[in-house]
DNA sequence: GTATTTTTGAGTTACGTACATCATATTTTG
DNA sequence: CAAAATATGATGTACGTAACTCAAAAATAC
């Protein structure tokens, strides 16, 4: 049986109501009578009991989480997976809502962070472009006494404690690796698209991707990048004109979304097959590419366990409790047609 | 405000204690007046508060693992996994005992799962070879009222309603797509390692692996599948005989454990860089012989997940509930150098 | 040594649900 | 239509914790 305050009070020589305040950091008593329930529960090996524990207090949880308003694949994904959490997570009094910007206005950003300072919510998870406008903005939500979380795309210099997402160097690295295995060991050309190397999670990559090429594959010749702007048909019209300029890619990595236009341009000029594609994220489109041939490799993350892992940060911050560090690590993930799920 | 069954009563226009009964398929209550509750139910969206309800009831889950005592490192990663998951289930007043039985005593594990069926747990997770006299044994515990689920290796014959782990053919396409392609494409010499083909996932593995060499590369040659039965010690003499009798080995498909057999000998042999490894489970001699370029890929299943996953469908099933069917999928993953966490 | 402040004790209510008892209302049976 | 059976209501207690009040005790100040 696990013991209950009243196991404390006893086992201190306390009442119930000086066990209450030292848990709750209730002013109004001694050093010294502190030590005495700390000890005990330390003895006893109490630990409180969460459920009942919000039961009483009422305790609910209320997020926020900021994303972009862009229509790509994998943040329908994303929202998708913020749904699923929200509903499982009802019944523990958890209710996370999204608040999303328009990415080419960094004023309504920076308006909605200050919106959302204004309600001082209990956390906030954000995928957002790192600007010196927007880390003072989060920085400001912070002292408001909100735990903020970036997710997906890092924000280091807001310095938060804790960032839900792959290390996106070694996603790069990890992209040069199979490209280059991928390859004939012949020197080839290799294009790179990404979305925009404004975003930290894009640019990394291509720094990673870089790394690794020029150090286990220096024979290959890769091109600067292509910034497509996670759109399809930009990526379409842009790695079109690409391969017309260069007849001997035979190596394509895609940083960022719009994956449909890269699709739809290799099969339109015939190069589905034998172009060696690296892209990112799991979606329909890419699930669909490996199955086909058309892509060869996909590097991802599970975007269902980083919003899990997210509210798991923020409600350990907010309690002020510990989290399972090895399960907030979030991998980064490899899938090719054989290992689809 | 979520709805309680104060709001249900006031709502279907009946008392407390119907709502109660009906809640909890108690008897006493006319077909008429259940459909009145339920659809109170139904239209204020009310859903029970699990915590309150097992404060109340003061229900525990007591789960049972069953796993080989094996001395692998990949069973001590699933064991630290269980303590790891068991320690943060504490407070959800969860207990996972762990019960070992030898496996090459297979009298042993029936005798193991019949003081099971008498202690009539919560539920049961096992991780078991699969032969008729285990799966009776098993088939006994269902009936006896506790939940069952195998995790890592099937136990399909048991008619489990779930089974939490990896596509085990699956895996080894995965393994035989992978070696393929990081061989060169000149006909090459493949030696298989398994543990123990009685094993289902090793078994399957196997199938899998057969499967798209054949179809993808079927100019390669590969042999006949050696059983070490998960020694280190094993591993390493009989792929020390296999390489002497087959100098032209170029990659080998660890299928099992013993992995550290496997590094020393192709150390001890010069023919660590040149033959292309791919294994299963990241481990610590697997993650070293990744980042030493000795392993080429390695192949594994989150156990952290699996645990998890395996501990929410027990609850699950012991409280008749939905799971959230993604969160429940446990990938294959794939790991290279590069993306080790 | 008295006055004041600080610390502690004892007790109550609440959270949402489970479960039990006993009384009363409604329906069914003969 | 009365008796028996069934259905429902009213009420209380419990789970483990939080949060509050008020009184009493202990420590400190003057």
């Amino acid at each position: 049986m696990r013991p209950t305050v009243y196991d404390i009070a006893k086992d201190a020589g306390v009442s119930l109501a000086t066990v209450d305040r030292v848990l709750n950091n209730r002013p109004g008593v001694r050093e010294k009578t502190i030590q005495q329930v700390q000890d005990a529960i330390a003895k006893l090996g109490y630990v409180r009991d969460v459920a009942a524990a919000n039961l009483a207090r009422q305790r609910s949880y209320d997020f926020i989480c900021v994303l972009p308003d862009s229509k790509s694949e994998f943040l329908a994904e994303v929202r998708a997976a913020i749904d699923e959490a929200a509903a499982g997570l009802s019944p523990d009094r958890t209710s996370i809502s999204v608040r999303e910007f328009p990415l080419d206005n960094t004023n309504k950003l920076i308006e909605l962070l200050g919106e959302i300072q204004a309600e001082v919510p209990d956390g906030v998870a954000i995928m957002a472009p790192e600007t010196p406008a927007v880390r003072d903005a989060v920085k400001r939500i912070m002292a408001a006494g909100t735990h903020v979380t970036p997710i997906i795309s890092d924000l280091p210099s807001t310095d938060r404690s804790h960032f839900v997402g792959i290390n996106n160097v070694g996603a790069g690295r990890t992209a040069a690796q199979l490209m280059g295995r991928f390859l004939d060991s012949k020197a080839a050309t290799i294009l790179v698209v990404a979305g925009s190397m404004v975003s930290t999670d894009h640019a990394e990559r291509r720094t990673g991707f870089d790394e690794t090429m020029c150090i286990a594959f220096p024979q290959h010749n890769v091109l600067p990048t292509l910034e497509a702007f996670d759109k399809a048909e930009n990526v379409r019209e842009r790695v079109g004109e690409a391969l017309r300029h260069h007849p001997d890619i035979s190596g394509i990595y895609s940083i960022g979304a719009g994956n449909q236009g890269l699709v739809s341009i290799l099969h339109e000029t015939g190069r589905a097959k034998d172009i060696i594609v690296v892209a990112h994220e799991l979606t329909d489109c890419s699930r669909n590419a490996l199955m086909s041939g058309t892509f060869d490799a996909v590097i991802a993350q599970n975007v269902g366990h980083i919003v899990r892992s997210a509210v798991r940060t923020l409600k350990a911050q907010t309690d002020n409790l510990q989290t399972i560090e090895s399960q907030e690590r979030i991998r980064t993930e490899i899938f090719i047609a054989e290992n689809l799920s």
